[in-house]
DNA sequence: CTGAAAGCGCTTACAG
DNA sequence: CTGAAAGCGCTTACAG
């Protein structure tokens, strides 16, 4: 692969000119510039990104550590990042640290060896705080979607959770529910299911109804196994509700999947919503969908891109926090009760 | 951020000796070896990634270009080359090219600027021919999986279409089906659906069944709008058939829908099979899923990563092609006939 | 076992 | 408008 010098030669003129016409910087005659683009094309010639990152200190990659990659949401919010990335002449480098301590480490010594300009993470949960505040300590370029660190002052793209269970619940007592059953997450640590309990409680109490703690079943996993022993317990409450709200949609297609095995029918026998929507890339028909609180996807990669790239431009500027609300989506998994 | 001759000086030792230590080279002492662990530890030290490219003239990434990042194959086939890169020492940069030429070329720039050492091309469709052809003029490491660019020798992860699709129909041959329609892609110049075209032929000719052409309705795309357009002609068809074999599960679940608006009932007026087994990845109900021919994702990534880091240490290495097999997925879609 | 020096392919003040 | 030279942070023969 031809270099810099070999341009340089071919066309008769400096290194440095040829780094000029490379860079669009002004201060070449049209007529140089035409020589070094036509040796250029003849020559086949790209110009090294590893020497560029090395003379510039910047690598025009940025970083995305998921903690998994099998969700539908990490394939819709890669595709949008790798628009506005792309639109801000970024390239994007996926690291999947599946979970794994040892594996996330990894990746991140790979981001912070200077093979990335700045880092997004995103993680449900909260496995990711310490890498957080060790990169905040060096003052490196950072957003996290979706989970509220509290008391890390970083940058933030977040969804309202209280007010989308809120509205997720309204949706279930205009329909004419009294009884909502809330399936939450059991680790109340993390923010979001949190929110999402508080917005459940601030609707049933808006509307003047009484909120029964039997009626809020604490699920450990979204996991099969779990999502079942939750449910049996739902099954076992004595006064019978005749709707839910749950914490997420992998939780509630899994409740939904085990009714209809039990011989129960959505939505006549329960009312169901989700959250997340993570049906909205998939083909599933929407006769089949689930009730569920949308988050913008699209304007949630924008803020983050642009948000790092502001702050790998100014590494100083102070952090920034944006909350986006989530809209509900219409399915088939609600039904009106009328008395 | 420190450098190695930071570290060097902090050691008391060469930036050689750092160096050693940092890639685990032999014939440095125990005691010299711990000084400079130290001084890294100390001072939070990272080599240079683009620096340590410079040198080596190897990036340790590879770049994985795709033409949309909108189906959940995408999600699967990432997740796989992710962990088998990973297990490589390989890191994964992603480039979606979105069926933009510019895009495209702008990305594979990218991506000969030595950015990463290897490319693998994922594409249903022929959009890549000329960049194969070109990367294979600058014998740069490649892997194009699932598309036969016929004539092109380059390496290949490939799956038997001609005998995937010769299970689908038997397997509806077997369930007693005698009028089997196939929706097949209108463009046949690509490989993938051709062969899928002439498994389904086979399958009729093994079974003493009559090819009938009206039987095979062409799809221009796998749109909303071109799938409605196909299932009208496929439902003014004169002989009713009773079972239908897909090109791919989009457009045999974008049929499903078309079907269940029009107050057809699935699989009691037609059984339906797809081909991919895209709902593998997603929490669609099993009494939601069409009857499909599932693809070794796992094996694919594997065989991918493999044949592509087994080019990068060897650049002179002889194309290689491995097909694998499908295999049929259950659902609730198909009916036994009994007559 | 250790280190001085050249080189990887660029960019960027700076001098002319 | 053009180019010589230093520098980015590493690795790697090579000499000692």
């Amino acid at each position: 692969m031809p270099n810099i010098y070999d341009i340089a030669k071919f066309a008769g003129v400096s290194k440095t000119t040829v780094s000029k016409v490379i860079n669009n910087l002004y201060g070449v005659k049209a007529e140089t510039r035409t020589k070094v683009l036509e040796a250029i094309k003849e020559l086949n010639y790209f110009p090294n990104h590893a020497a560029r990152s090395l003379a510039n200190r910047k690598t025009g990659v940025i970083g995305v550590v998921y903690n998994t990659f099998g969700m539908t949401f990490h394939v819709e919010l890669s595709n949008f990042l790798q628009q506005y990335a792309s639109e801000n002449n970024y390239n994007l480098v996926f690291c999947n640290s599946r979970g794994d301590n040892a594996t996330t480490l990894k990746h991140i010594d790979f981001l912070l060896s200077g093979s990335v300009d700045g880092i997004i993470l995103y993680d449900y949960e909260n496995r990711y705080s310490e890498i957080c505040i060790r990169l905040k300590e060096l003052n490196f370029p950072l957003v996290v979607i979706e989970n509220n660190l509290d008391g890390l002052n970083i940058n933030k793209v977040l969804i309202d959770n209280v007010e989308g269970a809120r509205k997720a619940v309204n949706y279930l007592i205009d329909l004419g529910h009294k009884k909502i059953i809330h399936v939450a997450r059991q680790d109340l640590t993390n923010s979001v299911p949190l929110e999402r309990l508080n917005g459940y409680i601030k609707a049933l109490y808006d509307n003047g109804l009484e909120f029964n703690t039997d009626y809020v079943i604490y699920c450990k996993l979204a996991t099969k196994l779990e999502v079942e022993k939750a449910m049996d317990k739902l099954l076992n409450l004595k006064q019978k509700a005749s709707a839910i709200f749950f914490n997420d949609d992998i939780t509630a297609y899994r409740a939904k999947e085990y009714f209809i095995n039990k011989g129960y029918k959505i939505p006549e026998d329960f009312s169901l919503v989700g959250f997340d929507n993570i049906s909205s890339f998939n083909y599933i028909p929407i006769s089949e969908k689930l009730v569920s609180m949308g988050r913008p996807v699209q304007d949630m990669a924008n803020a983050a891109i642009e948000m790092l790239v502001n702050n790998i431009n100014d590494r100083d500027k102070k952090p920034q926090s944006i909350v986006f609300e989530t809209t509900l989506v219409e399915g088939k998994s609600c039904l009106e009760i009328k008395e």
